[in-house]
DNA sequence: CGTGAGTTTGAAGGGAATCAAGACTAGTGG
DNA sequence: CCACTAGTCTTGATTCCCTTCAAACTCACG
């Protein structure tokens, strides 16, 4: 995984939801947003683009945590270090806030805590749905759940995939050949269309909320 | 699973770390805290006993989230309805904070606040190194990572295992048989001796932490 | 001492992984 | 514009780890 520097930064701070400010940057396709045991002195928000995290054990297994889409934030860390790694899986603009300046912000105005306190029990949520499908569902369970998470998060039926099968693969703990063999699988069966690799249609919502078990 | 009613309620509010106050509720083994889907209006902490949070899949497919021990808390959700049941494992006691006096005490006190906000990132990543379990080790890695986590929780070598083989068969997403078998095979490799079936002893932590990965 | 739930062990089967080509696709340069 | 190429994705054949099915064992408890 190429890891370039940063493009560009825009200084000025510009203002977001919930009062977060920074800067912005912008991170090319692939590019590594801030590495796994690096210090995590800044949390991020997804402007624009879309963000994998993930962790890497040392034979080079990996697994995505999480997908941030426009206006998810991620990077948000207990300890002094990142345990996860973030980087662009297309064309990424991310707001960046120091920690200490959240925490500041947060302290003084109440309802920034209240916010960021409902996005971090979300997203523990997020994760215990991750860890019922990768514990207790099948391969086809997963692939529609990804499927109709993203349905979901897109607001459409029609999915425009920023990720790459082997990061489908990784997300789901699965290898890409299943997770292709199963796309075509879900495609022969009627209920999803792939015009190309990145772009997927789901026919059946109602069929396949219930394959997602 | 049986569900009987709570055996005794304590009715004086007792302190607790962090400030929190409220009625302890002792639980037998098996019985239902709360329930999947019921109303989430209580933050519960354990007082002393062992919990199992799990959700449930319509077919009965069961995914353990969280083994919670003395000073641990669990029940807080996002939302107004609990996404997990909590189950006591063995003869359990817990206090019942009201989410309204919860909330409102971390408003008027800081460092309440920051300490919630705290467990909750650590239950978060809590639950991604769950997500990378899940995803990408091996029943061995898994039991061994349990075995470990367990260690590492109550301070000592010799681990006196409150839950059943089938709840750590749920926990670990796999069937209580590979369980039963890996445990068998760790034994057989002198890492670990089972002397009693809810009594392991790490033998040896350092090859155990090498080959949970 | 019988009884039954929980656990262990054995044998067979299956779902996903691995190994191995082949087919696309996007990007490159002639 | 179109080969050329590298990377990504798909498809096929085989393997293997874990599951499933089945039975024996253990131990707490009446």
């Amino acid at each position: 995984m190429l890891s370039p520097l940063p493009q560009s930064v825009t200084p000025a701070p510009t203002s977001a939801p919930f009062g977060f400010t920074g800067p912005c940057l912008r991170h090319a396709r692939d590019e590594e947003i801030f590495g796994e045991g690096e210090t995590a002195d800044h949390v991020y928000q997804v402007i624009s683009g879309s963000v994998r995290t993930c962790r890497t054990l040392r034979d080079g297994r990996r697994q995505i945590d999480e997908f941030h889409f426009a206006g998810d934030y991620f990077g948000l860390e207990a300890g002094d270090l990142h345990r996860v790694a973030a980087e662009a899986m297309t064309e990424t603009t991310v707001r960046m806030v120091r920690r200490g300046a959240l925490s500041q912000l947060a302290a003084q105005r109440p309802e920034v805590a209240r916010v960021l306190f409902r996005l971090t029990v979300e997203g523990l949520q997020r994760s215990q749905d991750h860890v019922l499908m990768l514990g207790r569902k099948s391969a086809r369970e997963r692939v529609v759940g990804l499927l109709v998470d993203l349905a979901d998060r897109t607001g459409g039926d029609e999915l425009d995939i920023p990720m790459s099968r082997q990061d489908m693969a990784d997300y789901l703990g699965l290898t890409i050949e299943t997770v292709s063999r199963t796309l075509t699988q879900l495609q022969g069966d009627g209920v999803i269309a792939i015009p190309t690799t990145r772009h997927i249609v789901l026919r059946d919502g109602v069929a396949l909320r219930r394959l997602a078990s």
